[in-house]
DNA sequence: CTCATGACACTTC
DNA sequence: AGAAGTGCCATGA
């Protein structure tokens, strides 16, 4: 991992590997990926994320459960979507970790 | 090279 | 249980 672009793949490639009707945190992905403590750089790679990509960036949320967009932007309501779609139930705008959680 | 920012996590009040 | 404060790391100006 010599240069920045391993790191998003590593990153990228971990996220791929995420089942559908799961979701990861920030810090768990980025532990996963082989790099603990790099929570915020997770977001800053999946903002740079191409669009018309097939990763499943929706499935990424944070510690709290929560989406970390705004509520009242098209992103947020994208992902809530997507979470939808793939049976992940939200309460109170939250999601339960406890059950959606994915342990590799 | 230093300063400020961010799709965050963790500990503590 | 919920809110606030502190820490970490890579990027870009």
């Amino acid at each position: 991992m010599e240069n920045p672009a391993d790191k998003r793949q590593r990153i990228w490639q971990t996220l791929a590997a995420v089942p559908r009707g799961r979701v990861v945190t920030y810090g768990q992905l980025a532990t996963l990926a082989g790099l603990p403590g790099h929570a915020r750089y997770v977001g800053t790679c999946l903002k740079q994320l191409p669009p018309g990509s097939t990763l499943p960036w929706h499935r990424v949320i944070n510690a709290a459960g929560a989406i970390s967009f705004a509520e009242q932007t098209p992103n947020h309501q994208r992902q809530r979507s997507l979470l939808e779609a793939e049976g992940i139930r939200l309460q109170a705008g939250r999601i339960d970790l406890k059950r959606y959680r994915w342990a590799p």
